[in-house]
DNA sequence: AAACCGATTGACTGGTCAGTCAGCCGTTCC
DNA sequence: GGAACGGCTGACTGACCAGTCAATCGGTTT
């Protein structure tokens, strides 16, 4: 008997599969079949639970963007100073590569980073994260804790930019990313981007 | 007789084409016959030229991104203060971007943010372009122009972050790019990056 | 036990394209 | 004139792969 196998969710198993796959060959290099022999399933199974290849991205992509999404609203609703709300946000994304670094990898990628093929699709859901930053910082500008010559969304794009780049560099090795790297990245993209490279 | 057609250079012809090309539809959704319809060219003679479609996107990222690599080279050498140097880094990439915003878009979206397929190839060279700035910042530090508890490196990716994101912005049309807007960025993203958000 | 039904399988097909190649100009040089 | 050469042409091929589908499996219902 050992294990019952209570119908392991095999759309989950193709997902988890996908993020692997996608992270270890490219999307575009990766055959259906890959991921269908990366899951342990036949090929066809991919086929009855998505609709494509692109859908698999897609549903990958959306299930996480949409953590980003609410962790960044729920950090702009909390009573934290502005400084702190965009210190979450850091937080959070730096821990999304920590917790999962493969579907970090096609995240970006993949998706956030080739608004070309897959980017135009979502582009919307990804504004919407550029936008809410942007609130944070109008906030803090209209409450006196950032400076007003900085154009809210410039500065959101500048913001998430660097955090993005930092992830890059992770991900391509261009930099070490030890446990101790991350959690100090987590402050330090805020120090910059709040204080500044010049002294005070 | 009219044109005498001093033989145009044809290799020249396709690889303007192949920008174009790339630009509107992207790398992977670009078809060899693609270019050469659009350079007015027959299908082979883009063989005669380059060994691979490939090796077209290679040479367009390489032309330009020596021009950046000299261009940073060359802001490190001169006189000017570690912010003035970073200024002419930001400067020099933001009118790449406007005397050819669709080269850029290729670069950006096809190369150097998608470094699974072809970064990988161009790794090299892009790290050096990180290297090269983050040798500016350590040189402002041991000036003591800049704060010296940033590790030089980092602040060299949150630099580059920031601008390449903006680009991001532009190209996929997120943000107004007027030719204000492209000249004010030259000296926000410095602005930002050195001063930071808040009140000095 | 028979009908039913969704999950699962994997062989097969249709279309797409990168890259090849055999040969055609136009020029130059003897 | 003709031979040699390099730029140039575009039809063709071989490989590859996303997506289809007919068939099987295993559990549930009546």
């Amino acid at each position: 008997m050992a294990s019952k196998a209570p119908a392991i969710d095999k759309r989950r198993q193709i997902l988890d599969a996908a993020i692997r796959v996608f992270a270890r060959q490219g999307f575009h290099s990766t055959r259906v079949a890959d991921i269908a022999d990366e899951a342990g399933v036949a090929y066809g199974l991919v086929y009855h639970y998505f609709k494509s290849k692109d859908e698999v991205l897609n549903e990958l992509f959306s299930e996480r963007w949409s953590l980003l999404l609410a962790a960044i609203e729920e950090a702009d609703r909390s009573e934290a100073s502005p400084r702190a709300k965009l210190e979450a946000v850091a937080g959070f994304i730096v821990d999304s590569y920590r917790y999962d670094p493969e579907l970090m990898k096609v995240i970006i990628v993949e998706v956030t980073r080739a608004a070309n093929s897959f980017g135009r699709t979502h582009l919307t859901e990804i504004r919407r994260a550029y936008d809410s930053i942007a609130k944070i910082v109008a906030d803090g500008q209209e409450a006196g804790a950032f400076r007003r010559d900085i154009d809210p969304s410039f500065a959101s794009m500048s913001f998430y930019g660097a955090i993005e780049q930092q992830l890059s560099g992770w991900i391509f090795e261009l930099t070490p990313a030890t446990d101790t790297d991350l959690e100090q990245a987590k402050t330090l993209v805020t120090a910059t981007i709040c204080d500044g490279l010049e002294p005070r």
